[in-house]
DNA sequence: GCTTACCATATAATTTATATATGATTTGGA
DNA sequence: TCCAAATCATATATAAATTATATGGTAAGC
């Protein structure tokens, strides 16, 4: 007993014509016989009279057409629901990632949606905080991953992660060899700091100070991790930045701030009342399970 | 997609792992790999992310694994349903008639019956009235059609049927010769009466004549309707039989008794409180319906 | 009484399903 | 680190099922 034998006979129950049904289902008439006959004998039973020129139901005929109506009428549904489905699981997620975040934070969110959804593609942009908000107002993104603080009024989001900030200076800079692996904003006062060109990070590390009642001497404000850490290897700084941006350099020494309270928070964000596809509408919500699980660990 | 399918896709949805499924469903894995893979192509999606050595289902696979065993419980259960059906519908009806009822009365039941379940097989036995109400309580046979009035206790009945009492003579009796087809009681008053051999029948007669302050003249009583219509037709009396056991015969004519107001009732029996074999119970309703169809008409 | 409509059967061709053999890749243990 | 076991995929061959073509029989309609 398959779909296509009790298709077959609805079809022949509907005309009580095997001529006309085969006709229907655009095949010939000795297969349908050959069918609803095999059929019968599955089920050990009759289906139909064949009355000369009429075919007639059997009780158990009946029974069969309502079964068999449910039954096609079930899966047909259930095909449509896996197609539209399919249809919904494909698709592009177009992401910004701001420097630094992809490995640590990201990684696990692409191979584990992936899993769940393999018919889907990523495209994955990067660039500082603020060129992934301007990204996200012009659509050419959906969704990013930024540093905190975020004082958009026009985005939701929520957090997803935070790393120490640390402090990168030359291995022959007097601090670099203080004990632990440590340094106080206090220790930074009159430092020379080489720092993200990111306005609301700026703006953090001046609270920082002023809440010891200082300010940062800041000389450079730096687009790219590297080159501020070529310049702090160089001795001309102190550059502040994300623990994972780190280079491996023996000219450079790495030291957290405050002892890892000073942090850098990342956000999961994307525009406000604008309503997305239901493929990024699920990875937003498979990454805020993501992250809901990693933060009970 | 058809149910073979389906079943192997929810082993595999069920084990995740297509060799164990394989092997589960005495089969080899290429095939099983393959039929998977048609599956997903036919629902153009991804049911499983075949990872190393490790299946995941995917969303699609999941919705499709719910909906896929709820249309195998489906046609699962229909085809238990049925098979119990064509269990419950096969088997023999045994059934007695009185003389003479099977064309007029019972013709049609057997053959529509025959249409609804054509795998039922009847017995037939025939006999008079009396002798059929012992065969049912012997149970040889597990109903009847038997002529009223039907005074048992320990039978279920409702009528079937009637017909009218002929009274048969000779040509040349002087009563073959009175106008119209009907003869009164008051003109058999006296005459030589030949009738069946069933108490019933017979007391039915008696109160004819007693509702005209007279009695009959029963000179015989027989069994066989053939032998009384021969006494008749030599003249040894009138013979008062049923209408339809007419024979032709050019030195017999037959006469409606009271202008066809005297009539035998057909019944039909079967015994109380004895549970009968659905298929018997079917036939039961079926004659009922029959007989509720034709008194409409 | 001939034609048409219809179901059944027989046989052939095609398509589909399954098995065997094999390759690639990965895991787990010596 | 390397070998053995496990596992899925592919290729090819065989077996099974499905379907079509051709044909016959039977009953209904003109």
């Amino acid at each position: 007993m398959d779909l296509k034998t009790l298709s077959y006979f609805v079809t022949v129950a509907e005309e009580l014509n095997i001529s006309h049904a085969a006709k229907k289902l655009n095949m010939s008439q000795p297969p349908l016989s050959y069918q609803i006959k095999s059929l019968e004998q599955e089920l050990n039973t009759t289906l139909f009279v064949r009355g000369k020129r009429s075919l007639q139901m059997t009780e158990s005929g009946q029974l069969l057409y309502r079964r068999a109506k449910e039954i096609l009428d079930l899966s047909s549904k259930a095909e449509e629901e896996i197609l539209s489905m399919a249809q919904g699981m494909k698709g592009t997620i177009s992401l910004g990632l701001v420097e630094g975040t992809a490995p640590h934070i990201a990684g696990e969110w692409f191979t584990g949606f992936y899993r769940m959804y393999p018919n889907v593609r990523f495209r994955i942009m990067d660039g500082n905080s603020d060129d992934l908000v301007e990204k996200l107002r012009s659509g050419l993104i959906s969704m990013a991953v930024i540093t905190s603080p975020c004082d958009h009024m026009l985005l939701n989001s929520f957090p997803v992660g935070n790393e120490p900030m640390v402090a990168f200076m030359n291995s022959e800079h007097p601090l670099s060899a203080t004990e632990g692996n440590s340094v106080s904003i206090k220790q930074l006062v009159g430092e020379p700091l080489i720092v993200p060109s990111r306005r609301a990070l700026i703006e953090d590390i001046y609270r920082w100070f002023r809440s010891i009642k200082s300010e940062p001497n800041i000389i450079c404000e730096m687009d790219n991790y590297l080159d501020a850490a070529a310049l702090a290897g160089r001795g001309m700084g102190i550059s502040i930045f994300p623990q994972t941006s780190y280079i491996s350099n023996t000219s450079l020494v790495s030291k957290q701030i405050d002892g890892g309270t000073r942090r850098l928070e990342y956000l999961f964000v994307w525009q406000k009342g604008r309503p997305l596809p239901s493929l990024e509408e699920h990875f937003i919500d498979f990454v805020r399970d993501c992250t809901a699980q990693h933060s009970l660990i």
